[in-house]
DNA sequence: CGTCCGCTTGACTCAGATCAAACTTGGTGG
DNA sequence: CCACCAAGTTTGATCTGAGTCAAGCGGACG
């Protein structure tokens, strides 16, 4: 079977592959950095845990990436990585990982487009949550995003930071208008 | 004059020196990407105007590092860069940044970890912007920061999106309190 | 000495949170 | 095939945190 193969694919491809199960969880807040973690297939949430059982989604990886790079250069982890399906992973001791970067420019740049473009994406949202008006930010929302087909509207309330019945409210009053 | 450059300086050193007055762009929004932008003294912010002569402050660069790193692999900007203070930077054609880059992993992974390090700062301030009660959000500004010692209480009410009358409102509560 | 800015407080208002009750849909299991 | 349950959606009633407007204070600085 021939395979295309990332670059950075390339520095995981010696090391066991591991499987985990929805929901459960590939790290907690505060473990030890041991590892730089590559997701092969499925999907992660790192989820940071606010008091009582309110929770933050800060974002969701996908196969191809590495889970958590920012965590790369840090001593502890500073959220939790939780499964949102069934997931395959390949783990590489981080020093290991990071000497083997260095010989491999062309990998390292798109990490670093990777991260970049991440960084955007955050101020993105920011932007959106520092509207004071709901309207003002499913607009933002919506022009950034596009219309949801498959997303219920309760995720749409979530990523805003808005009630679900605040934002059905606006929803409707739209409907009513154009 | 014995001087430490960084590694990133080093890619800069040959580049003519532009100074920038407290108050001028440096670059607006959708102007098409030309350079890298070494910031050699002083103090950038990338600013996004919004409706009606509102202005939020995305982030302020420092001495030592890239403008806007994240615009290096975009074609135009997606905000404007104002000088904060008189300020002192150079420019390299971003393909000849690029492929130099190439050459020194080590600062490539240098500029990987900064990135790394923002993507962290700015989803804490997706964090707290998230928390629906002032309180909450002052608490986890502070938790963060610190208590502000040259900063205007002003700022800080800027930095978690409320208004100054709001915080200043709490600031007196806790005083009579603990 | 006037003016700007950070700070402080009061009064009023309102957008949106919260609580709550239904209704629709799809899936699951008896 | 139907009873049942969970999730998403809809909408009403009520409450409240914080925004807005406004007026006033003190210190810094040209």
């Amino acid at each position: 079977m021939i395979r295309i193969m990332s670059k950075l694919a390339v520095l995981f491809a010696h090391a066991p592959l591991t499987r985990v199960r929805t929901g459960q969880a590939v790290f907690h807040r505060d473990d030890p950095i041991r590892d730089a973690i590559f997701l092969e297939s499925g999907s992660i949430a790192l989820v940071r845990t606010l008091s009582e059982g309110e929770t933050l989604t800060l974002h969701v990886a996908r196969p191809g990436t590495l889970l958590a790079e920012a965590s790369l250069f840090a001593a502890r982890y500073h959220c939790d990585a939780i499964a949102r399906t069934d997931t395959a992973l390949r783990r590489v001791a981080r020093s290991a990982f990071l000497d083997g970067l260095s010989g491999t420019p062309a990998t390292l740049l798109d990490l670093f487009a990777g991260a970049a473009k991440e960084v955007q994406a955050q101020r993105a949202r920011v932007e959106i949550l520092r509207m004071k008006r709901l309207p003002d930010r499913l607009d933002a929302w919506l022009a950034l995003n596009g219309a949801p087909d498959d997303q219920p509207w309760t995720e749409v309330a979530e990523a805003i930071g808005v009630s679900p019945a605040a934002l059905y409210r606006e929803l409707a009053k739209r409907r009513k208008a154009g």
